[in-house]
RNA sequence: GGUCAAUUAACUCAGCUGGUAGAGUGUCUCCUUGACGUGGAGGAAGUCGGGGGUUCGAGUCCCUCAUUGACCACCA
């Protein structure tokens, strides 16, 4: 069976595979069980028009890593996995498709456009998360759910009902960003600032009666024709005579008033500033503070309204050329300055936001942040890493009320009734026959639908079947911690905060683990309209999920951006390979064989080191995990892997495995076998279809390595002494190594090796482990003895702490070389030495510094006035 | 304008509670040893951005400057 194994590893030969058999078998699903303790993460859901792009990869691969190894830890895992409706992201999808049949929303109607839209997502919605399968991760498909399922919806219907009738939802005439592409509001976190080169006009308006003008300076000329005042700073001593004065508004001659605010800042521009209360939020405030009227020049597409006279019907960008030119004619055009400001964009269409005032429905924010605000404040929330709470606190802290209406069809529509014939209005969740007020049957529902976010805010409880006190939720809730990127913190960690703690009374998770951006190797975001994305699912095809998974956790820390690099991925893969071939090897070794559990007093050092090392290791991993040091984890896992267990033990063990006679052989097998698999469970979580792969063929094939026992430390494994026997002898090889490399002795050339030690221990050290020494020293035979005898002096040598290394070379020793070789040994030797004794001689050192660090300390002056005397000898020997 | 982060080997990045710097890639030399050349052995390579400070001791804590980036912000 080993036999037949690839040289090389084939994820497409396994994943696929593996895949279904976990899907069978059931693995992924979890059903209430008060007999083990829950652990719950809900998947930030991907849209439905989404498909997979590496800020998914790395979402879900940490998200699954947590998962699979709090299921081996033997919780109750549950990974809720879903999709999310993403109303305006859909809504365009929808009429684009309509567009190349020539058709537009309206004509078809909202009937027909949802249906259109549900037919949508029912052949397209769910292609990401069987994307997501390919990734490997393991979510609870049997509980997927969406956010405008039914039992969802029932929730947010729930919510708006709630938050209406405690007075947190309220419907106003406010200012808020309107986008005219996409023709709907949308809420502050999702307009982009972003400086833009525009213009400073200076322009002069009159003041009525006189022949004075006073002079303003505005970056949108074009609402100028929305200006109900002009202001001036009340203590501008400039333009205090101005104060309650009366200007002409150029072009349409309207009188407005000069008034003062605070608002106006005196020494920006000219000091005075045109207030357009129905365009620009700040002077929408201003307005409300003196009784301003608001008047709207535009129309929701952009365009100029009948309020702009002349321009009515412009662009408002062509209205703003028009105007530029015509207060120039007029001469009320003084000058034209270049300016950088900072210019609002909605994040999906990137198109410029106008503010607006429209009767529309909010979420009143201040009261409800409180409780989130202390929510992190008292520790109940936390976010890895910590300086990502000062985000979210800044955010909480300052926010302003959400404007939760869209005037979408896409998504759930607002619950409130309008009577036709009273103006009541009526918040239910179903719409009622007749108006409580007046009777009239005549009902029309809210034409809009709800933000997005509103129905994503509640996932972490909707999805487990809130409002209903299911068992789900008694059990599921709170979840346990959130994987997301810190770009939606805004958007949808705050908004799940406080929904939480309203709905639910308590916080949805406990912990926020924070990623960054996957970026492309030249550090850009990788975009669609750079081209320069890199397709998850290509290189899934190209080196294995686990591959693409280890390339994602390997390297970075929470919270940091990283780079994607394809050497990266042949790194990974290569290490896949890696356990591959171990893997194969050990099996090779073990097939047909009977493992039967060896007593540890079996065991030879090496084997109690490896066991050992083993043993720290999955503490190790363990306490990084828990810190959320997936990096750290997997780069110990690697090393271990690696270097410890394939370049050091398994070469360690062949001699003794080719030897019929040795009769260590069983407890080599049996490390081999243990150690494998207990390393094969440490990476499962980060490599979980490879581990899987092996640990079939090791065990059997029915079973699965996901609910297989997570290592722990124990403490009959603990060998520290057999650790140190081992580093020693593993320097002693080292050092013999770098001679031969240094004096190019090819490895076919062996010889005699002669260790040398006064120290008994040593040698038994050495004894004990002279069949592996002899195979990694490239000795033809190893002498351990007590003094120099039968070493002739034509011989090179090392030194190690206890013990010095002698290989008679007779025919390659240069002895000036050798000694120049020692020289530099002793040079090197007395720099540690000087050192470690200026330190020591610190009284400061030596006092304040822990005991262990300070005894650190003289045990290295121990060694290395050994090995220097060790050295000196050999040099008068060398010299004499 | 405010906040935060980054600045460590040629490149990309790790480095937790302060105790003589690590990985991957690349590079150089050697090696077809019966798991693996997607490999093995060995090497070179860093004044940890600059300057202060705290400390017996600082890449790690504090201050400051510089550069880069991100986020937030109503200066028209």
């Amino acid at each position: 069976m080993a036999q037949n194994l690839d040289k090389t590893y084939d994820p497409s030969q396994v994943e696929e595979r593996l895949y279904k058999k976990w899907l069978d078998q059931g693995y992924f699903h979890a059903e209430v069980d008060h007999k083990k303790e829950p652990f719950t993460i809900v998947i930030p859901p991907p849209n439905i028009t989404g498909h997979l792009h590496m800020g998914h990869a790395l979402d879900n691969t940490l998200q699954d890593i947590l998962i699979r190894w709090k299921r081996m830890q033997g919780y109750n895992v549950l990974w809720q996995p879903g999709t999310d409706h993403a109303s305006i992201a859909t809504e365009v999808k929808i009429v684009e498709q309509m567009a190349k049949e020539g058709l537009t929303k309206e004509e078809i109607g909202r009937e027909a456009f949802l249906d259109r839209a549900w037919d949508w997502k029912e052949k397209y919605g769910g292609k990401i998360l069987l994307q997501l399968q390919k990734l490997g991760s393991s979510c609870d498909w049997e509980r997927e759910r969406f956010t405008m399922d039914e039992g969802l919806s029932k929730a947010v219907l729930e919510v708006f009902l709630r938050l209406y009738k405690e007075g947190y939802i309220y419907r106003g005439a406010k200012i808020i960003n309107w986008c005219p592409q996409c023709q709907t509001t949308i809420s502050d976190a999702e307009v982009e600032h972003e400086e833009t080169k525009g213009n400073f006009w200076h322009i002069r308006y009159r003041i009525k009666d006189t022949n004075e003008y006073i002079q303003i300076a505005t970056t949108r000329p074009e609402t100028m024709l929305g200006d109900s005042a002009v202001a001036v700073h009340p203590d501008d001593e400039r333009y205090q005579k101005y104060i309650g004065k009366t200007v002409i508004l150029p072009l349409v001659n309207r009188e407005i008033p000069i008034i003062a605010d605070e608002y106006v800042d005196q020494e920006f521009g000219t000091g005075v500033v045109k207030i357009t209360p129905a365009h620009d939020p700040n002077d929408f405030e201003v307005g409300l503070r003196h009784n301003l009227p608001q008047i709207s020049v535009m129309n929701d597409d952009g365009t100029m309204n009948e309020e702009a006279g002349l321009y009515s019907g412009l662009d408002r960008y062509e209205a703003r050329k028009a105007i530029v030119k015509d207060l120039e004619q007029q001469g009320f055009l003084v000058k034209i300055e270049d300016h950088v400001h900072n210019v609002g964009f909605h994040d999906r269409c990137h198109c410029v936001i106008e503010p607006m005032i429209k009767m529309q429905w909010f979420v009143k924010m201040e009261e409800l942040a409180k409780p989130a605000i202390d929510a992190l404040k008292e520790g109940q929330l936390r976010f890895v890493p910590e300086r990502f709470g000062k985000i979210y606190l800044h955010w909480l802290e300052n926010i302003r009320d959400w404007c939760i209406s869209r005037q979408l069809w896409w998504g759930h529509r607002i619950p409130a009734y309008y009577c036709q014939d009273c103006n009541e209005i009526i918040v239910d969740k179903e719409k009622p026959d007749t108006c409580p007020v007046c009777g009239s049957s005549r009902l029309k529902q809210d034409e809009d639908t709800l933000d997005t976010w509103f129905s994503s805010a509640l996932w972490p409880f909707s999805t487990l079947g809130w409002p209903e006190e299911t068992e789900e939720l008694k059990y599921f809730y709170p979840t346990n911690v959130l994987v997301t990127g810190y770009d939606i913190i805004f958007f949808w960690v705050v908004r799940m905060v406080f929904s939480g703690i309203e709905h639910m009374g308590e916080v949805p998770f406990k912990d926020v683990l924070i990623h960054g951006l996957v970026r492309d190797s030249q550090g850009r975001k990788m975009s669609k309209s750079l081209g320069n994305g890199v397709d998850p699912l290509e290189v899934i095809n190209e080196y294995g999920a686990d591959a693409l998974r280890l390339t994602l956790v390997t390297g970075n820390a929470p919270g940091n951006d990283m780079r994607f690099y394809w050497e990266r991925v042949e790194a990974s893969r290569n290490f896949a390979n890696k356990i591959w071939n171990a893997s194969r090897f050990i099996l090779m070794n073990i097939e047909g064989k009977e493992i039967k559990p060896v007593d540890l007093s079996e065991l030879t050092p090496a084997d109690r080191w490896i066991l050992s090392k083993v043993n720290t290791l999955a503490q190790e991993v363990t306490d990084n995990m828990n810190k959320y040091e997936l990096g750290i984890a997997v780069q110990k896992l690697h090393d271990f892997f690696w270097e410890e267990f394939c370049d050091w033990y398994i070469e360690m063990v062949k001699p003794r495995l080719y030897n019929a006679e040795d009769k260590t052989n069983k407890a080599a097998l049996w490390t081999l076998q243990t150690v494998l698999i207990n390393a094969l469970k440490l990476l499962h979580p980060y490599m979980p279809f490879i581990t899987e792969e092996i640990f079939m063929y090791i065990q059997d094939q029915e079973k699965t390595i996901m609910f297989s026992s997570w290592p722990e430390y124990r403490k009959e494994w603990d060998f520290r002494q057999e650790e140190k026997e081992i580093e020693l002898m593993k320097q002693g090889i080292r050092n013999i190594r770098n001679l031969r490399a240094e004096m190019n002795v090819p490895p076919s050339k062996k010889a005699t090796v002669f260790v040398i030690s006064e120290d008994k221990e040593i040698r038994n050290i050495f004894e004990k482990g002279k069949v592996f020494f002899a195979t990694l020293a490239y000795a033809t035979e190893v002498k351990i003895q007590k003094d120099k005898l039968g070493i002739g002096e034509d011989a090179v040598s090392t030194v190690i702490p206890g013990a010095s290394i002698f290989i008679p070379f007779a025919e390659l020793v240069d002895i000036e070389k050798e000694i120049e070789r020692l020289e530099k040994e002793r040079e090197r030797l007395t720099k540690e030495i000087d050192r470690v004794v200026k330190k020591l001689n610190n009284q400061g050192f030596v006092n304040k510094a822990p005991e262990a660090v300070v005894e650190g300390e003289r045990k290295k002056q121990e060694k290395y006035e050994n090995m220097m005397k060790q050295v000196e000898e050999r040099l008068q020997g060398l010299k004499k």
